[in-house]
DNA sequence: TGCATACTACGAAAACATTCGTATATATTT
DNA sequence: AAATATATACGAATGTTTTCGTAGTATGCA
């Protein structure tokens, strides 16, 4: 299981799915229309249905077809697949420098004391090592 | 000049003109294809032309089109686009903590000392106001 | 039982991105 | 001046992702 980067709506199913855990279509169309009521876009139920088959052939999700409502799970955790699309933005849009994303990151955002805090303290330990 | 969001192709184009200023299609097409000669992949002239051509019409770039051989250059800095394309992929893979990010891309790619030096002060700057 | 409801499967349309062939025009070379 | 090389324009083929309609099947309830 290398390279895994799902697309968009991919990553907004696996969203729900880590979230909330192992869910049938219909609960995780509900959660995405739930989330998408403020900007008025609706996906059709078949949509992603659709796209959870497609997952499941990639093997991206885990599908307990037993009963009726088949049941999906995501089947990589979510830092795995973080990791993943973080390396190949790194890679595309910051020349695969991860020290320049970083920098923009924290120059970008305005980000609070006890976040910087926390930063600060995950430099400490990488430099102790 | 709200939400850039250039694609795959035409971030690769980006690269050249940022890296190089202004250039012909011809001269980008040659850069692009050249590093891509690792890879055995190679780009035809008229689909980099015709991604600049859609390029200008986004307003990505800008066409120099009094001389026969056109002269394109990036519309918008590096930094600008950057900052939307890290904008948007913190928002979709990280749930819009920038935060999470910073932490996981130092967690798993290898940053040198001098690196994390770069970053501690820009942090201590941050932390400053 | 029979009808409405809810589910999966799946082909195909729609939308978007990338690639290329061809037409046409302008320059360059011989 | 003619042949050759090199540009742009642009429609259309290809590829990928997302969306949806329809068919078939199981479930629940009047």
């Amino acid at each position: 299981m290398a390279k895994v980067k799902p697309t968009d709506a991919e990553l907004q199913i696996l969203e729900v799915l880590w979230r909330l855990g192992p869910q049938t279509v219909r609960q995780v169309n509900d959660v995405i229309n739930e989330e998408q009521a403020v900007t008025g876009k609706q996906t059709g139920y078949t949509t992603t249905l659709k796209l959870m088959q497609i997952m499941t052939e990639k093997g991206i999700v885990d599908r307990d077809a037993t009963q009726r409502k088949h049941i999906y799970e995501a089947s990589l955790s979510q830092e795995k697949v973080r990791g993943n699309l973080l390396s190949a933005f790194v890679q595309s849009t910051f020349g695969g420098s991860a020290t320049s994303l970083v920098m923009q990151a924290l120059g970008n955002h305005k980000t609070s004391k006890e976040e910087l805090k926390a930063i600060k303290k995950l430099i400490a330990d990488l430099e102790k090592k």
